[in-house]
RNA sequence: GGGCGGCUAGCUCAGUGGUUAGAGCGUUCGGUUCACAUCCGAAAGGUCGUAGGUUCAAAUCCUAUGCCGCCCACCA
């Protein structure tokens, strides 16, 4: 026998080894027939905790997953962790200086430090996983990847050679954004603005003001810009010159018209800083400009900042206005001044933009083959030559990948036409390093002697710092330390790449078979062919992840995939949102207050119950709360479930049967109750709604749903009624069925609750098939609509005791009226006697007059509780005065609705019948509460 | 500056044109009913942010607007 509550902790470590065990997980323990479901696993970083982030993201695929599963599809969900390149080392290097190592990349130098990172990242993997396991998360442990394996490297490099080759990789100066503090670059997407207030400085530059609020970057600036239509400065012609004092002595000047210039915002003249500056720098590359570097790499002023050189650039600020006040220079100084300051996401340093020589991908260059819209309807496909920016946008407009909810669609279609060329190179260690090698002494490889053509050179071209460009480029999936040309030795690019180069290939490069990938000689495209989970599971169902991550990743994903593979990565995206604490924070490690852990949550309340409380009551692409009590909530359906489940088990004890010989069911409906006939047409409907809510990425709806049949109906009128008259069969049945549609959801629970119900012989839930509703015969559907008067009936007689104080435990006498029920009510006599406590239950077709009674109205019912010794005249009254004002008041609205000639005309026959059913009813009702309102007058 | 979302019961949220708008938690009242107090029964509680409009009919569609939040761009 059960126990008398649901414990976990005893089943979940066990359940889920018995499913590991059994090869549960794998796609080949599906139906070879079935058609593939895939899902790739969003690699948590291999860093640190599981967080409820992860949490959500497990717990919705994992239901995606189980679902297709035990509908016979060859389900694969694919784990894995993230090497998180600069999130890694940034962890890493913050421990060692924790342990005292002062400056841990010089210290140890690249090998060593790219070994201590690696040995965390293993310790850290085990945690993740052991982590996911927790979650109940049925994915394939024998498919793990993980970002950095060689196989994935593999196929990092083929992608970047084959990119070189289509001249969509090129490197080049061009302006990027420094982060001084981690010293490498990051991309556009891993910056945030922080509001800031700073002095703002207007100072005379020759006949000009003009206003800055960092005076420290405004060594070099040689132009002034203004409006071509600005009329203040009409008479100064573009490219003429003048000399004027700045901060180290003389500069001459250029006039320079650009539309760039706002002639509303200050005095409509501003000077420029190419090198330090987006704007500028396109400003510069319209016109031509000379650029030239003012800030070092460390965030120091550099020579051309004469006695300045040297200084760091927020200790210069000060000095510099000092020295501009006294020349004489300054005009104004606005204090508090708001604006926003770039900061490094990751390393929360200020961005400084500079002018680098990079790696990056263009996103315009029209010459990869596409075949566009080949999946919407009704339309033929053209392969043509698209960019990668024009691929992105054509498989979601097109309708190949659909993203739930919509609305993202549009957030994504505005960052792509934003969309810059992508800077992929990094300078930490930890990470894939860029494939590029250089011979110094030859030109051999340097297939692309133009490959500076497009960055920033025209003009006056670079100044300060030089490319030291080697002189021959050679691109290699393998690593090399020969020349092939002329047998020199060669040198590594000691760059790495954005980690998220290598995630964007996520979909496939985990699908690919790693014995081919060891294969040097063995191209990509032959690699794909040859990889028999690629070919069975790509593209992936569903991807799904934080909306949070849509540019990051999934676009990324979109980009890198269609370019390689010539599939797109997935079919659909479900974005999921944040999980925010119960005042609509944001959750933080910083504030250990605020945060859930959800391990801690699975060892007090469980698994299944953490899962549901992350679901129901959510919206994709919505953040959402989480407290403790909404899971406790959870965890009090599951033991609601574990109870009904023993009750089941007790009836059949008692009646001496097993149930796991029950056969299911082919019913005689002469055996069964309008009870049993009910419960088997609303599970049949259930099976409809939940199968339909699961298929439309309805979850939150669907596990409501479930939630409310099982409590609301089966415990609480199902099983009451089946008390003192149980039918095994169909208990045993109903709660099958429960268990199949609630497993997704919580697999633990239904998974223990299984092997004990089930009948002999069945497979475990985990892969059990998913029930189907047979058609509902007739008898049923009516059952189900009895069932529905009985208990109106008993809820009436519960209803009225409570609202005349009868004694809860005190039996009462009740008489009902109803000539269309009477015999049903009569079939139904013990069920009522014993939900209302009653000791006398007239039941008669013909309705009489009563005194000393409370009377409830049904429709098509009377039910009259005797109140001898109760009777309360005032209280009464007043309750029937209450009914009749708003009846009144109801009557009133639908004869006014039905009374108005174009609702009766324009709305449909439908809508109008029901209404007028509704006055008939409720004006059967008023009349006979009227009646009964005169009679104790 | 551009875009998106939210505003529904004390709290957290469902509800995309047609019953008298729902749930969970909380509250009130009553319960040792042999599955469950992680429970059972009953109840109170909302003019659906505001103002217009479309419609026979609006929480739901349109327009304007207020407040809260998010994303993108970024002003020299």
């Amino acid at each position: 026998m059960l126990s008398k509550s649901y414990d976990p902790k005893s089943c979940e470590d066990r359940i889920y080894k018995m499913w590991e065990d059994a090869g549960a997980f794998k796609p080949e323990a599906c139906d070879p027939k079935g058609e593939p479901f895939t899902i790739s696993m969003p690699p948590p970083n291999a860093t640190g905790q599981l967080h409820l982030g992860h949490a959500v993201m497990l717990a919705l695929e994992d239901i995606f997953i189980r679902f297709n599963r035990m509908r016979g599809k060859r389900a694969l969900w694919v784990p894995g962790t993230d090497h998180a390149a600069i999130a890694t080392e940034s962890v890493v290097i913050k421990l060692l200086k924790k342990d005292g190592m002062a400056d841990p990349r010089k210290q140890l130098g690249r090998e060593k430090l790219v070994a201590r990172i690696a040995e965390f990242v293993e310790k850290s993997k085990k945690t993740i996983r052991s982590q996911i396991r927790k979650m109940g998360s049925s994915c394939d442990w024998s498919r793990e990847r993980y970002t950095f394996e060689p196989s994935l490297n593999r196929c990092v490099n083929e992608v970047f050679c084959k990119m070189k080759n289509d001249g969509l990789i090129y490197r080049g100066h061009r302006i990027v954004n420094w982060d001084p503090k981690l010293q490498t670059t990051v991309s556009d997407d891993e910056i945030v603005y922080q509001e800031r207030r700073d002095p703002y400085y207007t100072f005379q530059y020759g006949p000009f003001q003009i206003s800055t609020a960092r005076p420290e970057t405004k060594f070099g600036d040689k132009y002034v810009v203004m409006h071509p239509d600005d009329k203040r400065y009409a008479k100064y012609k573009h490219g003429s010159t003048f000399e004027c004092e700045w901060i180290n002595g003389k500069v001459r000047a250029t006039v320079i018209k650009d539309p760039a210039s706002d002639p509303t915002f200050g005095t409509g003249v501003m000077t420029i800083t190419p090198w330090h500056d987006h704007v500028d720098f396109a400003l510069a590359e319209r016109h031509g400009l000379e650029k030239e570097q003012i800030i070092d790499f460390n965030g120091c002023l550099l020579p051309v900042a004469g006695e300045f050189a040297g200084m760091h650039i927020e200790d210069a600020r000060p000095k510099v206005v000092e020295k501009l006040k006294e020349k004489g220079l300054l005009v104004s100084v606005k204090e508090d001044y708001v604006h926003n300051v770039a900061v490094s996401q990751r390393g929360h340093g200020m961005i400084e933009p500079q002018i680098k020589l990079q790696w990056f991908i263009d996103v315009n260059k029209e010459v990869v083959p596409w075949n566009e819209g080949k999946r919407a309807k009704g339309q033929k496909a053209k392969k043509q030559l698209m960019s990668l920016k024009q691929i992105m946008h054509s498989v979601i407009h097109h309708g190949d990948i659909q993203i739930i909810p919509e609305r993202f669609n549009k957030t994504y279609f505005h960052w792509i036409d934003n969309l810059r060329d992508w800077c992929i190179s990094r300078q930490i260690w930890w990470g894939h390093r860029i494939p590029v090698f250089y011979c110094p002494k030859c030109a051999a490889g340097n297939e692309d002697p133009t490959s500076d053509e497009r960055s920033a050179m025209s003009g006056g071209g670079l100044k300060a710092q030089s490319s030291k460009l080697k002189a021959g480029t050679i691109v290699s999936v393998e690593p090399i330390d020969s020349c092939p040309e002329c047998n020199g030795p060669l040198e590594q690019d000691p760059d790495t790449l954005d980690t998220w180069f290598s995630s964007a290939m996520w979909t496939w490069s985990t699908l690919v078979d790693p014995k081919l990938t060891g294969d040097a000689s063995l191209s990509l495209e032959e690699i794909l062919k040859r990889s028999p989970d690629y070919q069975m599971f790509h593209p992936t169902s569903v991807m799904e992840t934080g909306y949070d991550i849509l540019f990051f990743w999934v676009a990324r994903m979109i980009l890198m995939t269609t370019y390689a593979t010539g599939q797109i990565p997935f079919e659909t995206v479900y974005l999921h949102g944040l999980i925010r604490t119960r005042d609509g924070r944001k959750m933080s490690k910083s504030d250990p207050e605020t945060m859930i852990d959800p391990l801690d949550m699975i060892a007090k309340y469980g698994a299944d119950a953490l899962r549901l409380s992350m679901i129901v009551g959510q919206s994709p692409g919505n953040d959402s709360r989480l407290y403790e009590e909404k899971i406790a909530g959870y965890r009090n359906f599951i033991n609601k479930i574990w109870n009904a489940s023993r009750f089941v088990l007790m009836q059949c004890e008692q009646a001496g049967v097993d149930p796991k010989k029950m056969e299911n069911g082919k019913w005689k409906i002469d055996n069964l109750s309008i009870a049993d006939q009910a419960l088997l047409c609303g599970i049949d409907r259930l099976i409809v709604d939940v199968t339909k809510g699961l298929e439309e990425y309805r979850l939150s709806d669907t596990g409501d749903r479930l939630y409310s049949f099982v409590w609301d109906f089966y415990c609480d009128w199902y099983l009451e009624l089946s008390k003192g008259e149980a039918n095994c069969a169909v208990l045993v049945h109903g709660l099958r069925k429960i268990l199949q549609l609630l497993h997704p959801y919580c697999p633990y629970v239904t998974e223990e609750l299984w092997a004990q119900v089930a009948a002999e012989g069945s497979p475990s839930l985990i892969i059990a098939p998913w029930p189907k509703a047979g058609k509902t015969p007739k008898e049923f559907v009516q059952a189900f609509d009895q069932l529905q008067v009985v208990i109106d009936v008993i809820t009436s007689i519960r209803s009225l005791r409570a609202e005349q104080n009868v004694e809860a435990g005190k039996k009462v006498t009740v008489t009902i009226h109803s000539k269309k029920y009477a015999k049903l009510l009569e079939s139904q006599r013990s069920h009522i006697e014993r939900m209302g406590h009653i000791g006398t239950l007239v039941i008669d077709a013909k309705p009489a007059k009563h005194e000393k009674v409370a009377s409830a109205f049904l429709k098509d019912v009377e039910v009259h509780l005797s109140l001898e010794g109760l009777f309360d005249i005032g209280k009464l009254k007043a309750s029937l005065q209450k009914e009749q004002v708003e009846m009144s008041r109801y009557v009133a609205g639908l004869k006014g609705k039905l009374g108005n000639k174009s609702f009766v005309d324009r709305a449909p026959k439908e809508v109008v019948a029901a209404e007028k059913a509704k006055l008939a009813e409720a004006e059967a009702k008023l009349k006979k509460v009227e009646e009964r309102m005169k009679e104790i007058a």
